[in-house]
DNA sequence: TGTAAACTGCAAACACTGTTCGCGGTTTTG
DNA sequence: CAAAACCGCGAACAGTGTTTGCAGTTTACA
């Protein structure tokens, strides 16, 4: 149900996961997925909160209620390794960037992640609204290097005119130089996670 | 048509855009419209190009065009001046985020936005592809505020189990504290800013 | 074991979506 | 005045999510 559902939306995106499609992989009629689901927005979320269950789960059993807190390093590395983590789940998914665009009731898989993010920030002397926003703000951030990386390429710019965009022709007339930037994804997180939960007795 | 559009979305998001609709705003037939765009996707981008529009030409006249190179600021300035202009963009017509989210080949209002990002990035000794970036992020950043900003209240946590969720249920026993945090934004984009556009030399 | 209840799937229908097409009328162009 | 371009109409098509009566199967209970 939800399997086929995920199947279906990375092979061809969110918009190929119709009740219909769904139902025919699983050679039942549309109507009759409705026995087990209330809406189209319920399978998503089950999907979402199934594709979260994978990322909390990662690799074995519980291996990931282990290494966070026990780490010796700071409590931003914690939070970092958690955001790759999430990041790779959205290369895996590229559907949960915009399954996720409007969220709605969390499911269990998704609270448990909320749960493991706040218990990574335990250490962190900031008011809990502050914590909510800080998470918010990162998983954002992972889904704006996720579009990033999915959307590299169709984009085109093709001949502007240098009246008209002087600098955007000015842009595009100096040939591309690759960019080898690396770090850019943990440079922006520390930045983001300092500016967020830190005073400026930090 | 495009007028009719923004209007529609403005009061109902953009689900509320459909062709029958714009058209029997306008007094006309659905398949009318055709005879002016060629598809929906073509409608959006008209509307997301107009509205860029008036974010470029704001309160006056040509009064954008004027302000950033002349200010005797930092180059970072200008650039939070940008974008909080694009975050109340944004607030006055939230679905400009999601037409965003999948953006296509852009207007001609959109293409001078990017020249004015590029002239305000212009004393800044960064390669072309990393002003990009840091174009992109920057939206992306103003875009993650929006909704943050739009999608407050209606995300429930009630009753979670504090046996499954000890963290999330504690975080919620103690009483909600109002944060008071008011340059979250601008601390965010300068943060991002210095991470992405600077060496460690500056 | 027999009966009743619960569950599950099916096919058809409804309202809605974006989009196409052939027709007639109006306006502009030569 | 004629011809070409344009414009809007209404009907149709394929697709969407969702609802609803009907039958079949499985489960629970007496």
């Amino acid at each position: 149900m939800v399997t086929a559902g995920i199947d279906l939306a990375d092979a061809g995106g969110l918009a190929a996961v119709s009740m219909r499609a769904v139902a025919t992989a699983l050679g039942m009629a549309a109507g009759s997925l409705y026995r087990h689901l209330s809406s189209r927005d319920d399978l998503v979320a089950l999907m979402v909160d199934r594709c979260v269950g994978e990322v909390l789960s990662a690799e074995g059993e519980p291996a990931l209620m282990r290494p966070y807190p026990e780490g010796p390093g700071d409590w931003r590395d914690a939070v970092v390794l958690l955001a790759r983590r999430q990041l790779e789940l959205y290369r895996r998914h590229p559907w949960l960037v915009d399954a996720t665009a409007h969220p709605g009731t969390p499911g269990p898989n998704t609270l448990a992640w909320f749960d493991t993010c706040l218990r990574v920030l335990e250490p962190v002397p900031a008011p809990v609204p502050a914590k909510f926003e800080a998470i918010a703000m990162v998983t954002g951030v992972v889904s704006l290097f996720a579009r990033a990386e999915a959307a590299s390429g169709p984009v085109h710019f093709d001949h502007v005119d240098p009246a008209a965009y002087p600098h955007l022709a000015a842009a595009f007339a100096a040939p591309p130089v690759a960019t080898p930037r690396q770090d850019l994804f943990e440079r922006t997180l520390r930045g983001l996670l300092t500016g967020l939960l830190t005073t400026d007795s930090d």
